[in-house]
DNA sequence: GCTAGTTGCTTCGAATTCGAATAACTTGCT
DNA sequence: AGCAAGTTATTCGAATTCGAAGCAACTAGC
């Protein structure tokens, strides 16, 4: 089972165009304010998210290894962005917080961000398209979470 | 200027959903071929392409820095899937070709790759969504590629 | 044909990433 | 209770990445 040529052109625009657009977020982070791509990601999902937040939960939020997040974390926390403390419910698990300072470096990048994102990605689009591109990833991305996941799924309860 | 709620929603949307397939292709490539995801992408442009492409012409198609290819070239040589020799117009130019090996293991890994890409992709779109997406794609990519290019730091001065 | 500047690639060091192994804790089963 | 199995986070080593510096070859100007 191959792809016809309309779905090849179609994959290799879509991870070429975001391929492209990563890489200039990442230096528009970089210079702005110091942050990759990922710590960014880590910082605005726990500013924007209700409180604090365990890290698996974080880990499963930006599709990351564990121990990538566990190295990333140690850096927020030496630079002040972020806490790391116990968590009440389960011992072993730790609640990650973000300090003020974390809100006020993510305040400070987020408009030149939310500039290359605009001038990269939405400048070329019309309000509808950005509306039809939204609804077709949401389906995709859903579509995505839903799978099994790969190789050996572990054995889960029956469906719930 | 900050986005509104819709183009983050759509900005989110794309980046998980290409993010999660990145990771699944990764595992397939890994699980069947041996290889990364870089490397495939270098190998089937090779195996695609007309003939030999210089080290700068196969970095500006993945977007890689140099040095990383170099490095990666060199894994490729190594393992007998590609190789490089000299350059006729330019003594300082390298020619990389695939060799029959690399032709073989893309041949041997697409089948699955494709077959991921399908499942995870477009099973979820109609085939008017995939020529829609395709359309909107194409246009961001090719506005991506036309703007001026990111080295052009105007303001240098911070020596910190 | 010489010298300065540019281009193509590689080498080097530092940072980041992942997976496997480990430690601490929780849950389930008997 | 007590032991086995699962979960959570970290540590460790190996692989991969990038940018800066270096080298060799080309180009332009004199």
């Amino acid at each position: 089972m191959t792809l016809d040529a309309r779905q090849l052109g179609t994959y290799f625009a879509l991870m070429e165009a975001v391929s492209l657009l990563q890489h200039h977020v990442e230096q528009q982070l970089r210079e702005e304010g110091g942050l990759s791509s990922v710590q960014f990601q880590l910082l605005a999902r726990l500013a924007h998210g209700p409180g604090a937040l365990t890290m698996t939960e974080l880990a499963d939020g930006v599709v990351y290894s564990r121990s990538g997040l566990t190295y990333q974390a140690g850096l927020l926390e030496k630079a002040g962005l972020i806490e790391r403390g116990p968590s009440p419910g389960d011992e072993r698990a730790i609640q990650v917080a973000i300090t003020q300072k974390g809100r006020d470096l993510v305040e400070h990048v987020l408009p030149g961000h939310a500039e290359v994102v605009r001038s990269m990605l939405f400048d070329p689009l019309a309000e509808a398209d950005v509306e039809t591109l939204g609804t077709l990833m949401n389906r995709v991305r859903d579509h995505m979470r839903a799978l099994p996941p790969r190789s050996a799924a572990p054995r889960r309860k029956r469906s719930e």
